[in-house]
DNA sequence: TGTACATCAGTGAACGCGCGTTCACTGATGTAC
DNA sequence: TGTACATCAGTGAACGCGCGTTCACTGATGTAC
């Protein structure tokens, strides 16, 4: 029975894997907006309308994207850090931001699609949420597995300790995002992980966008330097 | 003379104006992507061919709102800094990276023009460079002054002390950075100063795109801390 | 100050192209008895 | 194992809309004498 269902559906699978793969390349050339449903039918040989029977509208085919997007990202940082598990806390967050600058580099219109300025009149539903989440969920460990250590090599980093306690509603703010991906962490540590986070986010879309063009480019080197930089700044 | 001539020109000058403006209109509703000489011509009640007289074609209009909108923001900044001649430079960093941000708050659309997702097919020329680079030299002179002024004050900033020097090639673009905006400082402070001006960008980007929903939303409390955060990290 | 000519803004039709989505339909695949 | 029926993938035409750019043109504004 199972078997004889998937004919049908082997196919339909199949299928809708080749939609998001020809829509994928479609964004390589003409951005997100450029998306077109009837360019992704001719590609494939079918009918414009066929496409329906896969995707209900061309916002779901874009939330689609979005989502596997997100998660071949958080894949990939998750994958760094799980496959250096003897390695220090620095060397593992150092995996993790080059493999999302990897990933950046070689799917850079995906990165674009998730972290490049919002689509006019898509609104993003929940669904993206949890795989949008995943990089900063690894980070989130690593900031805590760095504090539970605290002490072991405390006089390299007195990191946290120059910060003074949060403002508000800063301090709550840190409070909810530790509670989340982080517990136990203070909130100036949170803080600076935030920043951190923000950092490495910003050098990719320098990077890709064109704005180190004359200045920090090619930015193998200044990404490096930076990312031992944060990694003394947050104190892990 | 030179009044006659204006008779025309002065209109000109008048519609040229008022193209652009109902441009920039546009690119809020429907992105860099959306606009239409059209949209433009029917919305302000001529022929579409008669935008021709004033944009040889599409991609010159977004060149000219892209340099508008560095020069505006540029602007902007400029001023932040300039209107307080008597304050520290810290406190100028901090007007600067207020200035800039408000900036981006009331014009997200044109901050996603210059700092967003390229435009697919669109290929920015050179007359967008000076424009683009105002920012920069402004954080670029306040580094200089911080550096003139060492020793006063040097034992509140250890600052670049902290680093170790650069590796190549980030050396030599720290060197080419410095000699273009900011000569005499050491390549470590320059770098953290990129460090810095990334992170501005970065922490707006987040702000505007999204990324910050359900975390440090809204901004204000975190930017107003890491823009002290940075400060000190870069030795201001 | 007045006239003849050149410049330029703006028109409207046309070319050739694209899009998302709907709908009635054909024909193949899967299911229940 | 075979038949009757239901499900579903895919078609092709249509609706109603958009776009950038070109071109021959009219008529107003500006200039040189």
């Amino acid at each position: 029975m199972s078997a004889s269902q998937t004919a049908r559906q082997r196919a339909r699978a199949e299928l809708t894997r080749e939609i998001k793969q020809e829509a994928r390349r479609q964004l390589a050339h003409d951005g997100p907006q450029g998306l077109s449903l009837r360019a992704v039918a001719r590609e494939l040989g079918m009918a414009s309308s066929a496409i329906y029977r896969y995707f209900p509208s061309r916002d779901d085919l874009l939330t689609a994207l979005i989502i596997e997007a997100y998660n071949s990202l958080g894949e990939r940082a998750e994958q760094a850090v799980a496959a250096r598990p003897r390695a220090g806390v620095r060397d593992r967050w150092a995996a993790c931001c080059d493999a999302v600058r990897g990933w950046a580099l070689q799917n850079p219109h995906e990165y674009a699609l998730i972290y490049g300025s919002p689509v006019p009149g898509y609104q993003a539903p929940q669904e993206t949420v949890p795989p949008a989440s995943r990089v900063a969920i690894v980070i989130g460990g690593l900031l805590s597995e760095s504090w539970a250590a605290r002490g072991e090599d405390a006089g390299d980093n007195p990191g946290p300790a120059r910060s003074p306690a949060l403002p508000p509603p800063l301090d709550q703010q840190a409070a909810v995002i530790a509670a989340a991906i982080a517990p136990e962490v203070p909130g100036p540590m949170v803080a600076r992980g935030l920043i951190a986070f923000v950092q490495l986010f910003g050098m990719i879309s320098f990077e890709l966008f064109g704005q180190f063009v004359g200045g920090a480019d090619p930015a193998d080197s200044f990404f490096r330097f930076t990312v031992g930089e944060m990694a003394e700044f947050v104190g892990l």
